[in-house]
DNA sequence: AGCACTTAGGGTCGCGGTGACCAAAACCCT
DNA sequence: AGGGTTTTGGTCACCGCGACCCTAAGTGCT
């Protein structure tokens, strides 16, 4: 089964989520940072952060690396969204891209040298991108909407510990719709998912709200097809 | 940003699902066609179907074709199921693997010729196979359990038109465990995805049951980032 | 013809989860 | 001390689902 040469590029690339203040509303929403291309084609437009994966270098290895180098960010979750690959995504040169998707908390965001060439963006009000971005992008957000409601991954969006309002603001600014906070309570309590601590927070004008951790003994209910075991030498922060 | 010679290949593999009785229960349960290897790496191993991506052809394309290559099967769906890309998958050479799930009817399935190379394999009760593909077969069959409880995927096992309960026999199948035929009955009829025809099947000793077809007007829950339009010349056969 | 058998198809009922809404608790500030 | 604000718990109607029962309508046998 000898193989003739493909001439198929391989490229990552990745849509980060992070949670801002939206222009309008001023509510919670996503956004995403974009880099503005220097090169043909589709040179001065932006586009999703992304690059070449390396000869020895895992796909998830090649996306967390290009995510440190564009953006300077390090994702508390990153997951593979999709493997583009029509003929004609970019023309000229054939190339596929596998599409991963991050999330990172505030603070981090703040950190990611933002300037002529990234530039954050919210999710819903993007400008055209290049190649077939803008499609990707709202794929992600889809995704990202399905999954916050079954799996645990607004964790990603928080730190160590957080109140019950915390946490559900995170999923009000991704759903992008008000939620009861007595339910919301109850579900994540029935869930099993939160651990209480000990702590509560003082200093607000109010009833001081405890703090949760989550429970690390129960599994997430899908982290594809590789379970756990965290390849190569990418390392999740918690 | 030019570009060094990556030396990466690109690969296509496919999980393609049928329905046969199983060798143990009797009971219809999902069967995959697994080829042996005639070359290095995993020699005389089974393996999932699979090859190059040819320079100017779609992933999905490059599946349908290599499943008609190898298998002589022409698949009623096809959905892209992950990117597998460690560095060590394979021995030797770098290769990405994009693979995709299939699902074809029994009859269909009947066609494939069957021989030295070419065998099918209980999916729940495989040998040792190359690469990682038990990995990909394991996640390739929770992908199709957890989506035909809520896409409708069934009727890529059925024809035109079907009974209820060869219906619910599909789902009993993939799931492998009985349901309710009341329940089952008005949880599809409520969805809204079926359409009573006129006709019914008789010669049965019993009450002659009423044939159903899909309602092509609903939209699928979730057909991957791309919608609808089919890319590229992949003919997916209703 | 009539009866037995078999599957189709419909009805009921209890449970659990969800959302809408109300009420109390606990803290801060004036 | 009292008003304001958020946390936290309670109630209740509703809906979907599963377990279970019953009737409908054919075939085939006697």
């Amino acid at each position: 089964m000898a193989r003739e040469r493909q001439d198929i590029a391989l490229a990552v690339s990745t849509v980060i989520f992070a949670l801002r203040p939206h222009p309008e509303t001023g509510l919670s929403a996503p956004w995403i940072p974009l880099v503005r291309r220097i090169a043909a084609p589709f040179e001065s437009r932006w586009a999703l952060p992304g690059g070449w994966v390396a000869p020895r270098e895992s796909l998830e290895d090649a996306a967390a690396r290009n995510l440190l180098e564009t953006t300077a960010l390090e994702p508390t979750y990153l997951e593979q969204l999709y493997a583009f690959g029509a003929v004609d995504r970019s023309p000229e040169e054939r190339v596929v891209s596998v599409v991963y998707w991050a999330l990172v908390r505030a603070d981090q965001a703040q950190q990611s040298r933002e300037g002529e060439n990234v530039r954050w963006f919210p999710a819903d009000d993007l400008p055209q991108l290049a190649f077939d971005h803008n499609v990707i992008v709202d794929y992600a957000l889809w995704r990202l909407r399905t999954k916050v409601e079954y799996s645990r991954i607004a964790r990603a969006f928080l730190g160590e510990t957080f109140t019950l309002t915390e946490l559900r603001e995170v999923h009000e600014a991704v759903l992008q719709k008000p939620l009861d906070a007595a339910n919301f309570r109850r579900q994540v309590e029935s869930s099993g998912t939160l651990v209480p601590t000990d702590s509560v927070v003082t200093g607000g004008r109010h009833r001081p709200p405890r703090l949760y951790r989550y429970n690390e003994t129960i599994e997430l209910v899908d982290n594809g097809p590789l379970g756990h075991e965290k390849t190569g030498s990418t390392r999740v922060v918690s």
